[in-house]
Parts: structure tokens; C-alpha cells; sequence
DNA sequence: ATAGGTGCAAACAGTTTGCATGTAT
DNA sequence: ATACATGCAAACTGTTTGCACCTAT
């Protein structure tokens, strides 16, 4: 009888696993590594890329598709919710709640089974108390 | 004085345009590049970067960013619209109209400015009176 | 005639894969 | 000890750029 494939716990794994989790929303590829570099030392890109594959294969992670900044990935288990991308800092946030409703009329014949949302503008961070954008580290 | 830059009328420009406006919906770079090529023998892909893009700069094209699929290409000037994603043709239509409310919870201190909606599901050619799909043509 | 446009190939950037080595189990 | 995981470099894919030639003006 064929062993069970374990998935192991490796330090590498461990800090990506850990910089997703502290983030608090999604992160690109590129950040995961950044984060994750500052943890192990000589981490490859090639190890974010399978490891995030993984555990998108484990059902850990979601992958969000926000237009124009190419997947990034959150925490899987989530409420419906979406996305804000600023155009200042260019980071992704979360926003809770939507109107499933989403009132756009369909063509006959066509049958929508989920919908995404990204609202876009400034950020807390970058739009201070009313005054136009701070600049903010105009990250990349 | 120096004279204004004109833009020139080829037969590779006006294919890429006719494809464009042909279509109806939005197109993506490769799409455009085998509806032009079509009509222009030996059309490179090259000329179809460089195409879109002066259009785009000239105010004649509009970007579309439907997430998982890159950017697509559509005229521009249209009246406020969202997209539709068809999971099965792969095929991204245009819907009109939409509850400008998009009822999200914004962040204290956030600023929206902009919304982009995409639904997702399955076009009138992919599911025919309320069967299951039909096996339509999966393109790539 | 001239300057912008085109095709081709090389250059790039982002992502994936093969392979020898490292390391949880 | 074993098999999965890692790091590195090569391979790929999609997009951009340099350059000699072409062509609308």
C-alpha cells in the first residue's frame, strides 16, 4: 500500500507560509519573496514560486486576481469579500462586505456563477485628512 | 517650426483597427495579432505591440483588465460598462449598464474613485437552453 | 526625398523545470 | 535511509527594442 505523500515542514515553507499570514492582505509573488528573504538567507525564487503552488494545491491559499498587478495571494477561507488596489502606493486590501446583488444586466442565454469586484483611489496612507496624496514610498 | 509628427495610414495599422472594431468585444494582443494577420501576410507581432500601443496613446483604444487574462484591448469613448468572462469559451464580452452604487464598505480614510467589475460564467453560445454546455471549441 | 513604420532577431522580464544536493521524516 | 524540498541555471513565454529596409507622405 502506497505511502501517503507528507508535504513537509520546512524553514523555507515555514517564512512563506508566515509572511502571507502577517501581511494582512494579498501579496504579489515578488512580495512573498522579499518578506520571506529577510527570514532565510539565499531563499530562491523558485522555492516561492513552488511552495505558493502548493499550497494553493493545499487549499491554504487563494489566488486573487487583481487587474493590472497580476495574481497575488491571500489567505483561502475567507468571507466573500473584495478588493482595493491604491493607486498611490499600488497595495491591495481587502474590503469586507458586498451587495451580492451587483446590478448589471445580463445578455439572454448568459449565466454568471461569481463576480469580482476591485474599487480603485487612494488609501488610507496616502490620501491624509483631506489633503492631496503624501508621497508615499512610490513602492516600485 | 517644426512640423507636427503624423501618424501614418498602413495597411498593417488599419487591419489591427479593423480587427479591433470588428470584434465587438474586447480582444487580447494575440487575438488581434491573428484576426490582422489574416489580412496582412507576414504580419509581425512586433507591429501589433507597437500598434496598440500608439493607439492607446492616441486616445483610440481603451485598456481592459480582465483579471486572469491579462490585458485586452477594446475602442474607447464607450459609456460606463463592466465585462463578462466566460468561463468555458474564454471569450470576455461587454454588458452594459451597472448599479454605480457598488455597495463596498470602504476603510476610514479611503478614497475610491473608480470600480471595475467582472462576472464570470458561461455565454449564451456555451450553455444552450438550459442544458449543460456544449463542448464549445475551448479555445487555448 | 524623408521620416515614420515594419519585420526580424536579439534582448528582457516573469515563471517553470531539470538536476545534483540538502534535509525533514 | 529515503523521498521530498531546495538552489542554481537553463528553458520557456510574453513583451520590448535595435536596426536595416520599406513606404506613405
Amino acid at each position: 500500500m502506497a505511502r501517503a505523500i507528507v508535504e513537509r515542514n520546512t524553514r523555507q515553507k515555514r517564512a512563506i507560509r508566515e509572511a502571507l499570514q502577517g501581511a494582512g492582505r494579498p501579496l504579489s509573488t515578488e512580495e512573498v519573496f522579499e518578506a520571506a528573504q529577510r527570514e532565510i538567507d539565499g531563499l530562491g525564487i523558485a522555492t516561492v514560486y513552488r511552495s505558493i503552488r502548493s499550497l494553493l494545491d493545499d487549499g491554504w491559499l487563494a489566488p486573487v486576481e487583481v487587474p493590472g498587478k497580476g495574481t497575488l495571494y491571500e489567505l483561502a477561507g475567507k468571507d466573500h469579500h473584495h478588493h482595493f488596489s491604491c493607486t498611490s502606493c499600488h497595495r491591495v486590501y481587502e474590503l469586507d462586505g458586498c451587495d451580492s446583488g451587483v446590478a448589471v444586466r445580463l445578455p439572454k442565454g448568459f449565466q454568471a456563477s461569481r463576480h469580482e469586484v476591485t474599487l480603485y483611489g487612494t488609501c488610507a496612507n496616502c490620501v491624509p485628512a483631506g489633503g492631496s496624496p503624501k508621497r508615499a514610498a512610490a513602492r516600485k
